[in-house]
Parts: structure tokens; C-alpha cells; sequence
DNA sequence: ATGAAAGCGCTAACAG
DNA sequence: CTGTTAGCGCTTTCAT
């Protein structure tokens, strides 16, 4: 049987109160009572029961984090972030895995796990804003991650995707490719959406400013970002009447895909074809060729995401109105557009 | 202010017994009753404080699954096994990263989130057996996954490694290949060195199988597991004394790393170098070339995994005695040991 | 400085 | 079929 407060006050000939204050170390005790309880508390191997603190404070101390998917390496890394950043506050992380399907957004959002949880980081796919607005005032504290399309009333962390796939896009430009195929788009009524269709808008920004119109036959659709599709939409391409010189992929497991596609074909990257995408995971440091990318500060984004959610959680706070922080997000130029180094 | 199941009692005239039947849908309830409950239920969006819930229940209903790294890719594809056969049994995962570190693991086998969490999952790195038996016996369920040294007091579920590994190397030898690489060795005080060990020794004894004494300037050794070495540990072995023609990799995130590196000294895989690794990630299957690999069956790891520690919480268990399980695993391979298929 | 007692919100006995 | 009541184990007024 479990020892209880209860049991080691007994045992010590003292009262629970005591043996909490000590347990917790609170000052007003005197030393030799502390010494007395703590002998019990070790001999015992007392531990608080955590769900009886739970009810009685009415917080836990664990945020959830959800996510589409864990085995996307970039949210396997920004997993990583946000559970750094979180252990610096205390807290520890519930990760949660939505297959970014609108029922387990809605149902996560709306705090389905409250009381267990304080708060909630999530990168949604399928939500719309207006999933948010029918939620529970008193639901719990939400930060958003990644894209969303219109206004939400909730905290929000993402980084300008407009402008890094303009420099994206840009970056193959100034390499001297002029037929640059976009590789990610999808229907606006599909998953993840939202950061396509504002990454197609770089693409098209930037080609429009080098004075290039873009062409339709350039844009190879998806259904999701997985490499599969990525290899898929690079053979389309290929097949395709568009003789493309360059690819700016929508992300970096799309662009991984697209280069397997590539040399399966025996056409060399970036000779024949240069390619570029977004994330800066882990695999393209070492893929080959090495993979050119926007490298997005995960760090950044996993602390304020944090920091957003404790100062929501503190109960001094103010209740600040909804905040929308762009982190930053830079070029790293590899072997995919750059060729091999000497 | 939230709404409580006595709020809800009050405002249907009954007792919160009643409304208490009704939220859990019990039987012996009064149709008319349960509609006029459910009518307020509904209209006060009444939703039961689980952190009351679990202190009364001594149960919660969560389990955690304690990992060195979440951006591994194997582990975040284990990680996706296991949270779907864990819904099965209507069990939430809480993921925790131990990064290897012996002070976590023991933290998290001894159950430092006792009350909160009902079972752990865990893959141990720098846990020993002394480790398991200091352990409190009211401790949490638990079970391990992946190497162990020794005789353990827990549920194990593993590959057998020398046999993957042996099968590995056997492939290597099988293609004509005359001196294999391991490379993935590790000094025997250090974190993974338990499967290290173990690989090690399946690739030994294929050699000798095949009447091949292994040199020792065939052996790599690494830190750890991570691409980076991998690929350093290659360059060490190019510009060491012996001239090997296949490298298996204890892991396929060193084998990635292992080609990165030929790539960049313009060695030819498989032609001049044949490499194959262990765990059959996603990667591979898109990598330049395709990554040969053995294919452990993780979702029979995960399903068994969470099958063990759900047989442990079911209250009329009898507690059995600590249980074994080799999980299957398969020869894939590919390019980068067969060539391009044409 | 220490103790007694109330109560966090829920469910399970036990009555009625 | 429904209501009353006693805890689950802890922290926290309020006394002493």
C-alpha cells in the first residue's frame, strides 16, 4: 500500500500539516521537527500523491503540444524546442498527435484533456477560425503554431512564409534559372492549406519581380507534404511539357522526395535541375547532394510559444489580447543550388 | 467560473448522484430523467473535472513512453506505433525525452509522475539492471523497449540484434563483398553501447561464418548514433589502412550519414562501397541511393509494448512474471547495396 | 510553531 | 430508480 501524509504523520506523532510543510518546505518549522519528519519521510519513502495536488491547486504543470504528425522530422525538432523551452518553466509536455484531422483539432482546442492539462501549443491543419471562436471562453490557454488563414483569437507563432519563399525563390533566380517550378501546392479546400497557398504567393511574388510570368504548368499539386508526394509531383513535372531548370519546394521532405525522383531520372542536381525547400531538417544536411533551404528559428519558435503560454498561465496575468509573433528565418544555400563545393 | 456536476444537480432540481449516472451513461436511469439532465448538461456545457476524476478513480488513464530523442527518426516512428495501439485501449501517451541520461531514466522508472500516469514505456540507454531492482516495488507498471544487458526485473520487447545484424552483414557477404565495415562500435561505458554490443557481435559472426577473420581496422567507432557520425566515422574509415567494399551500419541514420560522406569523396554506392543499415526509416526509402536496411516490425513492437503494460493495469491481473518478446524483423534491400534496379 | 477541519470535484456504498 | 454521504490525498485558512 501507498504511504500517505497521513501515515508518516502518524508515524512521526505529528499532524498532516507538519508533515506538508515540510514536504514542502515551507519556512516556519522548527529543526528538529523538520529533522524528526524528514527521517520518517525517507525511511517511508513518502511521495505526494500528484493527482490529489491537482485537484487541490487546480493546475498540473503539463502543457500539451499537438501536432499533426511526430514523424515529420520537423515537428519531431520542434517538438524538441518546445520541450526544452517548457523544462525551463517547469512544465512538462504532453505530445499529442492530431493526423491534422479537424475532429482531434477541435476536440484538442476545445480542451478535451482540461484539468489534466494547463494549456496547449498546437500547430493546426484543418481548424478554421471559426472552430475558434465557438470555443469555450474558459477553455483552456491555446497558442497556435504555424499557419492560420484569417483572424483567430488565440496566440499565434509562424514565421513570415510569404517572405521566405520569396527569398527562396529569389535565391534560385540570382543562380540564373529562369524556369523555376513551385512543388506543394494544394487545393484551398485541402490540409495545410493554409502555408501553401502563402508559399505559392512567394514563389509567384518573386518571379513577378524578376519580371518572370509565372507559369501555370510549373506548379506540381500535392496531397500532403510527405517525400512520397514530393517524388510523385517531381515526375509529374517531369512528364510534363515544362522543361524546368529549378524547383522551390514547399518544404524539405517534398524537396528530399524530389531529388530522389531526380536521380532516379539520372538527372543531376543542381546541374540539370537546382532545388530548394523550407524547414532545414536534419536529413538535408546529409542528404545527397546536400539539401538548400530556409532554416526557420525552431528555437525561437518553441520558446515564445512557451512564453506566450506561461504568461497566460501566471495568474497575475492580464489576459493580453491575442499577439501574432513572426520569428525569423534564414537562407542556407547547399549542394541542391549551389553544386559541390572544391 | 466552471460549471460543476453539483451546479448541474442544482439546476435540474436532482441530486448529483443522478446527473453523475447520466454523464456516464449508466443504466438504471428514468428516460424522462436523463433527458431533462442531459437538457441542462448540454445547455451549461458541463464537462467533468478529470483531475477529480483520476484521485478518486487511482487512475488516470495516461502513459508515458520515455525516449533518448524524439528527432530520431526511428524512435519518432516507434513514437507513432505506440500512441495508435495505445487509442486502442483508450490510452493517452505521454512522450518524454530522457536525451539518455542516466539521472532521467531512473527519474522515470522510478515514477516520478507516479498519480499521474498509470505505465511506462520506455527505451533505456545508460539504465542499468541494479538500477530496476532499487526500484520501488509499489513503482509504476513498466516496460522497456530495445536492448538491456542482463537480467531484468520488467517486460522487454526487442528484435533479436545479433540475428538482424548477423542477416545484414550476411547480405553484404552474399553480394560478393569480401571486407565488411561495422561501423556503429561503441566503448563498452557508453550510452547505446547494449545494442552496439550486440550488433557487433551478429556481424562478427557472419564474418567467421563465411570463414572471414574481421579485422579490426574494420571497426568504427561513434559517440553515438547520430548522422554526424556516421559520416565522420566513414571518413575515418577511408582514411584508415584497410580498404573495405561494404559498410553495414548499426542504424540507418549512420548509414545516411556513412553515404553522405562516399558521396563527397566521390565514391560510388554500392560500386565501390556497399552500405546497409538497421531500422528501415522513411528516409531511406527516398535517400540517394535507396538505403538497404533491416526492417524491424514496429508496430508489432508498439502493439506488444502497449498489449504488456495494459495486461499490468487491468485490475484482476495476476501479475505475471517479467516476459520476453522478440519482435520479427525483414531483410529490404535496395540500391544501395543492389545497384540501380533498371 | 503546530493542530483541526474544511473542501478541491468526483464516484461508490448504502439507504430509501 | 434516486438521494445522502463518505471519502480519494492533499493544501490551506483559522485557531491555538
Amino acid at each position: 500500500m501507498r504511504v500517505r501524509l497521513r501515515d508518516v504523520a502518524d508515524r512521526a506523532g505529528v499532524s498532516v500539516k507538519t508533515v506538508s510543510n515540510v514536504v514542502n518546505g515551507y519556512t516556519h518549522v522548527s529543526p528538529e521537527m523538520r529533522e524528526r519528519v524528514q527521517a520518517v519521510l525517507d525511511e517511508t519513502g513518502y511521495r505526494p500523491n500528484l493527482a490529489a495536488r491537482n485537484l487541490r491547486a487546480g493546475r498540473t504543470g503539463v502543457i500539451a503540444l499537438a501536432l499533426p504528425e511526430l514523424d515529420n522530422p520537423y515537428f519531431a525538432e520542434l517538438t524538441r524546442s518546445v520541450v526544452e523551452a517548457a523544462e525551463e518553466h517547469h512544465l512538462t509536455v504532453l505530445v499529442d498527435q492530431t493526423d491534422g484531422l479537424r475532429d482531434r483539432e477541435v476536440a484538442a482546442a476545445a480542451g478535451f484533456r482540461h484539468n489534466l492539462i494547463d494549456g496547449l501549443i498546437m500547430s493546426p491543419v484543418s481548424l478554421g477560425a471559426d472552430d475558434l471562436d465557438r470555443r469555450d471562453p474558459t477553455a483552456l490557454p491555446l497558442v497556435l503554431l504555424g499557419e492560420k488563414a484569417g483572424d483567430w483569437t488565440a496566440d499565434h507563432v509562424a514565421i513570415d512564409n510569404v517572405a521566405a519563399a520569396r527569398q527562396a525563390t529569389t535565391h534560385l533566380l540570382e543562380l540564373g534559372r529562369v524556369r523555376v517550378a513551385a512543388l506543394g501546392h494544394q487545393p484551398a479546400s485541402s490540409r495545410e492549406s493554409g502555408v501553401a497557398h502563402l508559399r505559392r504567393q512567394g514563389w509567384d511574388d518573386a518571379l513577378r519581380a524578376a519580371g518572370i510570368g509565372p507559369d501555370p504548368a510549373w506548379v506540381a499539386e500535392v496531397p500532403s507534404f510527405g517525400r512520397e508526394h514530393g517524388a510523385a509531383a517531381m515526375a509529374a513535372l517531369l512528364d510534363g511539357p515544362a522543361a524546368v531548370d529549378a524547383v522551390f519546394c514547399f518544404n524539405d521532405t517534398l524537396a528530399l522526395g524530389a531529388i530522389h525522383t531526380l536521380a532516379q531520372r539520372g538527372l543531376r542536381v543542381p546541374e540539370d535541375v537546382a532545388v530548394i525547400g523550407i524547414d532545414n531538417i536534419e536529413d538535408g544536411r546529409y542528404s545527397v547532394p546536400t539539401l538548400s533551404t530556409i532554416a526557420p528559428a525552431k528555437d525561437e519558435i518553441g520558446r515564445a510559444a512557451v512564453r506566450m503560454l506561461v504568461e497566460r498561465l501566471e495568474p497575475g496575468g492580464e489576459e493580453p489580447a491575442p499577439r501574432d509573433l513572426r520569428a525569423g528565418f534564414e537562407l542556407v544555400a547547399r549542394e541542391s543550388t549551389l553544386g559541390r563545393r572544391r
